[in-house]
DNA sequence: AATGAAAACCGAACGGGATATGGTTTCCGA
DNA sequence: TCGGAAACCATATCCCGTTCGGTTTTCATT
């Protein structure tokens, strides 16, 4: 049998680091943060800290592959609607602005098809209009939702507002994303 | 007398700069735009560029600034309505990837409050929005736009909206974006 | 038209960044 | 217990943006 994967030690540090990770972007934003600093907060040298991940660039996307885990297991599985996953995640996101910093960072960066998170993100917003596109399908099939609404486009739509709301968040964080997204909602959503 | 001021040559070649700082950074993307590169383009040293630019970011800020002033006054001053100057200006950004692409990128970065174009777009952002929002106002007054609708919200969310829609279709070219503010945008206007 | 001060520009160097290389040490299953 | 892979390090490399101390060019003043 061949021996691959990784020892107990090994698995356990690569958490480390991507936790860890998370605290130093939240701390000192995500352009001041080096894989120097990085390897420095886990007791590691800069070689040490590439042998987890090929790039510093694999390190942020995997922290943020991590974190799009967590989220779904805690507002994507037991909300009834994905409306309401979407703006519980919102307003957790309030909460840990070195994620919001990081992923609309390396969201942008990403846009270059030569970068390493480049297929991570297409398929990931693929994927996200998709399941939104459905919810509002169903929304539209239950009667919540204008009919005439073109499902795909305002999934897409919502997708952006969040994204988009993030960025004006950063840069003033007294505007409340969720109530914004809540907005959107109430305009999509029939009234009487 | 004191002399201050550049020289003719040194305005023109400050010109030349930010017109091949586009052109560089719509052919090699914004990650592999060195300043070394901008330099060779118009004939200089490094050392050179940056005696006309303090830093490679004030240099992109006023790329930026160069092209707000020039939407401005081709979609902003004869449009008949701001959210005709917004559609036109979104149409027109499409073709134009590396500035889309340049402000993208230096918004995000921006948000780092010691970042040098921190301030340029907590202002612009405040701008837009106020704008917005005032026509929205407007509209609300004329009728054609529900008086219940919290105007700075709604135009908040329309900045949100176009913001958030370049990163997905600079990740993903065929979605319109214009398409999907006028569809925001009928979502806001009064039907009926 | 001569002058001189500031603008325009350059070569070289600096510090810091990510990462590749060629190791040594530690782990752990066969 | 042993051997091979994982874990980890010191060092080197290359590119980046930026600084420093110049020289050359421009052009308002005289």
């Amino acid at each position: 049998m061949a021996r691959r994967g990784s020892y107990a030690k090994g698995i356990a540090k690569r958490e480390e680091i991507l936790t860890a990770a998370l605290e130093v972007i939240a701390r000192n934003g995500y352009r001041r943060t080096s894989v120097r600093e990085l390897a420095e907060a886990v007791g590691l040298s800069q070689a040490g800290l590439l042998h987890y991940f090929s790039s510093k660039e694999e390190l942020f996307q995997e922290v943020l592959r991590k974190r799009d885990e967590v989220d779904h297991d805690s507002y994507g599985v037991d909300m009834a609607r994905p409306i309401d996953g979407l703006i519980a995640v919102i307003r957790h996101n309030a909460d840990v602005p070195g994620l919001v910093q990081l992923y609309a960072q390396l969201s942008v960066e990403a846009v270059d098809p030569e970068h390493p998170s480049h297929d991570f993100f297409v398929e990931r917003y693929e994927s996200v209009r998709r399941e939104f596109g459905e919810f509002i399908r169903e929304e539209q099939r239950a009667g919540a939702i204008d009919p005439e609404l073109d499902p795909d486009l305002t999934a897409t739509l919502f997708v952006a507002a969040s994204d988009g709301l993030q960025t004006q968040w950063m840069l003033d964080p007294s505007i409340d994303m969720s109530e914004h997204i809540m907005q959107l909602w109430r305009l999509v959503a029939r009234k009487a």
